[in-house]
DNA sequence: CTCTAGGGTTAGGGTTAG
DNA sequence: TCTAACCCTAACCCTAGA
């Protein structure tokens, strides 16, 4: 029903906004594997091939990292050795067939808890095992390695986790779901060495209010590119001044400019970044430009679960402001569209009537 | 304006954007337990040529919010009752074991949300289990039949829901009590509501010619350019009727266009747009000031080293024609000044000798 | 009116700082 | 690793003026 794809090379004809897909094909999620390894938490090499006890979860979601794969529960009993594992295969199985063992069933319960940290609160799954160490580790993976574990200052009803140690199932110093745990972190200090080794052994008191507050303040404008604006203000005037000194580079959006943006678009509709720019960014620096780029980021942004992430702020309340400012512009461009379309039929009317 | 074919409820007058306040009558659309596979399966919808906004990054799981309950497993029963104190406590154990995880609460909400149309806003009652074929049906039911699913383009922050696939549940997909849709449809025109994965290698087609081929997208064409035009190709004549779906608002030039563009200037000469366009772009889209707008671009690509990045394909070969069009284009300006120069020199001895 | 020239603005892929 | 911020150009718009 298409014209057929002529011989046309398909010059880039990427399509779909998906990327170009840079032929890496991308593979499954798949064995995105935990920590395997379990480093430190301790041997637990309850033997594997025990039985399947959870028999697959089904709507279970790989995903959350710290979910220990609930092992059988059968409480590891001391077996160690290696060529002794045919006895204690045997000696497990009778202990099974007496039954009095299946009581030290942990029952592992998979937990949904909060974690309040200083860019909003986000959910976090785990399981009823959860450990510190876990918990660290779990941070750290979600911040792509920026937030080591010496750098968290983690906190369940206002005691340091790391004070029950760093094997402490967290479920015994009063974890349950819907627990909420806070954190807070110790900026980097500065040295990208990677062995600052920071003796954290007991930093974390004074480390807490370092937070690194959002943005909040309207910059001063940084009278970057301040210099004069030409009328116009899609481009800046000049370099962004970064050279040397410059070292603030990148400039966060505050949380009021990108409400002024979700207004602007609620406004003039997509598209007239321009317009925006001066009425509601007349007195920044922001160009139509980035303008335009936060509210793509945006709408990412808001398109993503709570999840988990160092994203800037982004709660329920601003992605309700994104979505009401698409909703008006969509119907402002609705009408357009409708406006068009009716002068549209209104020409051909008339040209009937002279033909 | 606009004369509301359809059914569509009148919108509450006041539109404020706010939230339509629940006085909405209107029942749940129908709980329909949809399958949910949601498991392994992944519907991958493969959605091809989607609408903008579509890093497709796998709904990762929203947050617990409309979870489906998780089943408890299977509960392998392959008890034989020897002592009935095992089985109780085996039972027990299981019992205890499936009863904890209350989490994965299902809870069904009743949602308000809004549905935006090009008559207005409408209130819709729903439950969070609410798919897209629900509401689809639900639409087609509120126009009395007149608007078919296959003419509904809805869309849910501004991916188009029919993305989803049919059974999805667009509370995995971010819509929620208050969420807004956007709610447009194609003209009576048949047309596959499934993207037609076109490649707009060269939809440019057609289009051109005259008003009334009647637009079979709604799609913000970026309607600025003003009403009428006559037929000249200066300029678009109606929506640039990309094939619908389309949604790429922007065309790049393909090699063989940009090898026209040049072709065309070595043989017209500069500045000869009108000419090129009827002649090497008659079925084109491309007016000629696209055209203009192209040489003008390939000169400045041309200027630059061929692995220069975000330039459109440029090698040697076209760096290469292009010089030649140039060089051509030369040849003949210079034939045409000189000519000019002629004429004004003949009209002068011509009038001298009247004179 | 048509069309071109040329400056302006936007869309969207790409890059990079943090 | 991931993303918000920023870059850069092709594509497209606007409009004075011929």
């Amino acid at each position: 029903m298409h014209p057929p794809p002529e011989g046309l090379s398909q010059a880039p004809a990427k399509r779909g906004r998906g990327r170009p897909r840079k032929d890496a094909p991308k593979p499954i999620p798949a064995p995105k594997e935990a920590p395997a390894k379990r480093g430190r938490g301790r041997p637990r090499k309850d033997a594997p091939a025990t039985e399947k006890t959870a028999p697959e979860k089904k709507p279970a979601k790989p995903n959350a990292a710290v979910k220990r794969r609930a092992p059988p529960a059968v409480k590891e009993v001391g077996q160690h050795s290696d060529d002794e594992s045919l006895d204690e295969l045997i000696a497990a199985e009778k202990a099974k067939e007496r039954a009095p063992p299946p009581p030290p069933e942990p029952a592992v319960e998979n937990w949904t808890i909060s974690m309040a940290t200083p860019m909003g609160t986000l959910p976090v799954e785990v399981t009823s095992l959860v450990t510190v160490t876990d918990i660290k580790q779990l941070v750290t993976a979600k911040t792509g390695g920026r937030l080591p574990p010496d750098r968290q200052i983690i906190k369940l009803n206002e005691r340091l986790i790391d004070d029950f140690g760093p094997n402490a199932t967290l479920a015994n110093h009063g974890l349950k779901h819907r627990s909420m745990l806070t954190l807070t972190f110790i900026r980097n200090a500065k040295s990208p060495a990677k062995s600052p080794t920071v003796d954290r052994t007991r930093e974390h008191s004074r480390a807490l209010q370092t937070v690194p507050s959002p943005p909040r303040e309207e910059r001063p404008a940084k009278e970057r590119r301040t210099g004069w604006q030409p009328e116009s203000v899609t481009r800046r005037v000049g370099p962004r001044e970064r050279d040397q000194s410059a070292q603030g580079t990148k400039h966060k959006w505050t949380r009021e400019e990108s409400e002024l943006v979700a207004e602007g678009v609620a406004k003039y509709g997509y598209g007239e970044w321009a317009a925006i720019q001066k009425e509601l960014f007349a007195e920044s620096a922001r160009t139509s430009t980035d303008i335009k780029d936060r509210w793509r980021n945006m709408l990412k942004a808001a398109s993503k679960p709570n999840d988990f992430k160092f994203r800037s702020f982004m709660d329920d309340d601003l992605r309700e402001q994104i979505n009401e400012a698409q909703n008006k512009a969509d119907e402002y461009q609705q009408k357009k569209l409708m406006e068009v379309e009716r002068q549209r039929q209104e020409m051909i009317r008339v040209r009937g009537q002279i033909a």
